[in-house]
DNA sequence: ACAGAAAATGAATGGTTATTCATTCAGTTG
DNA sequence: CAACTGAATGAATAACCATTCATTTTCTGT
């Protein structure tokens, strides 16, 4: 036993409120990746924290709640990551839409265990709006800045014929695909090929300022 | 009352033991797109069904095998239907392209209900092992097929600088996404215009073979 | 060192849900 | 048409799980 704890674990009542929710938060994402939402149980979470069983309902009141705030918290994650690269007065538009891929691709976003809680709240939006509502806020955001990112490069290079909306919506796409795939099929794509799968996009898409890594 | 079944309902009875399971699972694919996979109870999927609570256990046995036959039920509806277009030998490799893009793109695949219990299994992939061998088994069968068409449509065209089975990889992933993209932002893409992105793509690749259409 | 406050615990509770199975019912056979 | 067969039913059961809260433990300020 003892064994399966979320780093943090040990020290009760030494931690802030605000650590104790993200320490709370983090073993619910262990525990979605390893059991699944509908497998998850307030007991699996608090024996993941290695605290006791009451201890959801004091932070967050009620099982719901912590799966809302769990959702919000990749999700904040994600789009606040994102948002300090597009925001960033020292990059050029080459250097942003390099920066997101590589921030989109990066071992800290395609843990497998953040990619299985994404998926499970996505196969869950349809029947439940308030998640969908959480990413609805920054998905937007997003594509606006991306989309305005492609439209830059269309003018700096020499791309008549792309239309920086349509490609905003393909990469994307093609992003959110390939996460899939690392979730569902681990032992075929790893991130780094994925990563070149979507670059290879853009070099086709802008071929004078993206050129596809030498080793494939 | 009394509304909300599915179909064939009535007649209980009457039908086959082949036709009842179909029945159940295709009630048990709307429970999922309306309650989720964790909020889809037994009462629910005998009730959408217009049968009786112990109906499930008395055809499956027991709920897991119900999900699992179910999540087998849509997979075998899209690898035949692809394998089908793949075997057509009336279809030329260009034909059989478009075909598959017809078909990843009409109403009857991207039905939301059934969309979202692709999501809803996807999602559980990781902790759920069964699941994942359900899809792996054609997965994989479709993209040696893919592979192979362009790589013929490489031959025919002028296509040196194309890569195959990185096509392959781009497509298929940017097709998932755009799955993803229909189910959770149903008010964003239709699946006609999901199905221009994705042909958009192919267009990039095999610029003599693909025309993007006329009215974007 | 002590009192009071705050955090944490986990046994008990109550509601929900999968599963069972004795009974009912419809179709079939001789 | 009477006996039989197997499908279907749904009340009862048993397992599971979120939530509560009286109690315990730790922290803080004086």
């Amino acid at each position: 036993m003892e064994a399966f704890k979320t780093e943090l674990a040990g020290t009760p009542r030494s931690l802030s409120k605000q650590a104790r929710r993200k320490q709370l938060i983090e073993a619910t994402i262990k525990c979605i990746a390893d059991k699944g939402l509908s497998g998850t149980t307030m007991a699996d979470v608090t024996q993941q924290a290695g605290l006791s069983l009451g201890i959801v309902n004091l932070h967050f009141q009620s099982k719901e709640k912590l799966l809302i705030e769990t959702m919000r918290y990749i999700s904040k994650e994600y789009s606040s990551g994102l948002t300090k690269i597009f925001n960033n007065q020292s990059l050029n538009t080459e250097q942003k839409i390099l920066a997101h891929i590589n921030f989109d691709f990066s071992r800290k976003i395609t843990d497998r265990n953040k990619l299985a809680v994404w998926f499970a709240f996505w196969g869950e939006t349809k029947s439940r709006p308030t998640y969908l509502s959480i990413c609805a806020s920054y998905i937007g955001e997003i594509a606006k800045n991306l989309t305005e990112l492609f439209a830059l490069l269309k003018q700096q290079g020499d791309y008549e014929q792309v239309d920086p909306e349509l490609v905003c919506t393909c990469y994307t796409a093609l992003c959110d695909g390939l996460w899939l795939d690392l979730l569902v099929t681990p032992k075929g794509l790893n991130p780094s090929q994925a990563q070149d799968v979507a670059m290879h996009y853009l070099t086709t898409q802008f071929p004078n300022h993206f050129k596809t890594q030498a080793g494939r």
